[in-house]
DNA sequence: AGTAACTGTTACCTTTTGGTAACAATGAAA
DNA sequence: TTTCATTGTTACCAAAAGGTAACAGTTACT
């Protein structure tokens, strides 16, 4: 539960604490052009589950990768968008995705 | 046990599968400009066990992004390398680093 | 004979991560 | 009054990941 903020002087580490793991990449190119509902997002990641996701939305938030929003209507509406340090990330996350999409390519 | 490399349509998924983890992205570093042997990798990565040095090791070579060799010495002498498909991670390794660097000092 | 050097492997245990299913809240619509 | 829609939370369980400690193997050095 106790999810320090490593002060690491590795900046691997601190880079893999904030936007590691199997589901941030993903989340964070996700929005990285769309503001996204809770829903949308659930739905493009069939493979995550819903405790997860609000796990992660909720770690990326805590980390300042991203905004939430809610809206107060019933039923709930939630956004999720990319704060600016967020989207400092993007150029990175691009270049993450061109090397995978060669790797599925030149399989 | 049974690790099958994803033939994934997404390339996060694939990408994330090859250099995710606590550790891979910083061994991949720690290659980028020298051959090393695996004492001078557990050394500069204290927190890591043999065991799971080990492991991470054996995974990257398998997947193909970096080269063991093993000399016929007394005592053993083993040096890791990258492979080409290695060195086509060093601008996004170098460009995650930069980032993680700038977190670190604007903290 | 005993020990150090180096790169592991193995057995066993703990911690972390993730899944499923049930529950919650609430206004609108049928 | 019942159901739907949406975004969660909670309790509980299973799986994955990682740690520690002991052992292996071989030559040279003391």
């Amino acid at each position: 539960m106790e999810k320090k903020v490593e002060t690491n002087l590795c900046p691997f580490t601190t880079t893999i604490g904030l936007i590691g793991g199997r589901w941030k990449s993903i989340i964070l190119y996700l929005l990285s052009d769309h503001t996204r509902r809770f829903g949308e997002i659930s739905a493009r990641m069939p493979s995550i589950s819903r405790k997860v996701l609000t796990e992660q939305l909720k770690e990326l938030e805590a980390d300042g990768l991203i905004r939430r929003e809610q809206f107060k209507e019933i039923p709930p509406r939630v956004e999720y968008s990319l704060t600016p340090l967020g989207q400092s990330l993007k150029p990175i996350l691009n270049d993450l995705a061109a090397w995978g999409q060669e790797m599925v390519l030149d399989k």
